[in-house]
DNA sequence: GCAAGGACTGAATGGTGGTTCACTTCTTGC
DNA sequence: GCAAGAAGTGAACCACCATTCAGTCCTTGC
């Protein structure tokens, strides 16, 4: 027994598995999964490939953890926003502000998140980013309803259906990468009508 | 100058053609993009994998044609169910009525249709699918809104952002295979509500 | 029947890119 | 310094599958 790992070592590990994680969301931003080969990743990283699958089993979950970190990114900033309103009416404007804002902001790494095709397994990842959005924007739809603010309703059904509409409202504006100017208003009054905000 | 194809190949060959395009949808009904190799493809339409090329310059046409035929019934399907509707708020009831419907008896293809990951070329076609649902949708929305039963907006943004309601809404009962009995009813509601459809 | 030329065949080809593994380099405890 | 064992390397491997093509069969007009 002439080696146990220490500390530093564990340390340089998980520094190795970060930076790992961080190239790929880089290329991911600039090329998008497309131009995610492990070999690419590996020498952005700093690493030959065979490094990276010391710490990870596959390419499929090295991406999951990818996806699952960026996600998680996004959903923290939009329930951040939320939660500085009062309103359900408001909470959801800074959902689609910030939403639409931080999207237009990396078009490509947000097009990677919401709609460019990548293997089932990652797929299954984009599922549970658009939970997260849709479990966000219920908890907001059931305090509104229960405050009567909104009407009665389903708040999944709600949340889950206005998921769709912003990303689908998005995809547009990603790959032109601008919105009109008049985009994001109008998206917030058509969700606060979808909500049944009283004039 | 010996030959010259005439009508009888002609029709063969176009019966050929349909064929191949008849297996493609039969094998995505089944198993999905996924399934669908070009062999399986030729295997189940009675011819070898070269005729497939004979047809089709490559495996990204074929499916382009596969998608846009597909995409075209579905889409004829519910344009025809909303024009025997007066008012913008049943025209969308058809729409979604026609179109959940449809979607859960044949939920392999309509998963296929609206989300499966596929090849970029292929999801181009898809693209033009949401256009198409979208523009239909936008239609009865201006209609609407021209005689005075819906609020002033933006006909394309809201058909749009109801497209990706609707698609949304649909993937989770599409995973499970059946929707939940309050599903459709509750999600007509969201839609006369996010139209501005008078109560 | 026959020559010309198209249609059809399916095994072989080739490109891609994820994954492996024999080898090298580094770390640790003594 | 040294042995034991882990981490790191990257060229080679391999599976997969779209695509090709030389050979065969079929259709046509005479």
């Amino acid at each position: 027994m002439a080696y146990r790992s220490t500390e530093r070592v564990k340390a340089r590990l998980s520094a190795s598995r970060e930076r790992i994680i961080a190239a790929a969301l880089e290329i991911m931003a600039g090329h998008g999964y497309a131009g995610c080969s492990v070999a690419a990743v590996a020498e952005r990283a700093g690493v030959a490939t065979g490094t990276v699958y010391r710490h990870f089993p596959t390419k499929a979950d090295l991406f999951a953890e990818v996806f699952r970190t960026a996600s998680q990114r996004e959903v923290d900033a939009v329930a951040r926003a939320a939660a500085q309103r009062a309103t359900a009416a408001a909470q959801m404007s800074a959902v689609v502000e910030t939403f639409a804002g931080r999207a237009l902001q990396s078009p490509r790494l947000a097009y990677a998140l919401l709609a460019e095709p990548v293997d089932p397994a990652v797929d299954a990842e984009r599922l549970t980013f658009r939970r997260a959005y849709a479990d966000l924007i219920a908890g907001h739809v059931a305090a509104g309803v229960a405050s009567g603010e909104l009407p009665a309703q389903d708040p999944h059904l709600t949340a889950t259906a206005l998921v769709g509409a912003l990303a689908e409202a998005m995809v547009g504006p990603l790959a032109a990468g601008v919105a009109g100017p008049g985009t994001i208003p109008d998206l917030i009054r058509f969700i606060h009508r979808a909500l049944g905000v009283s004039p």
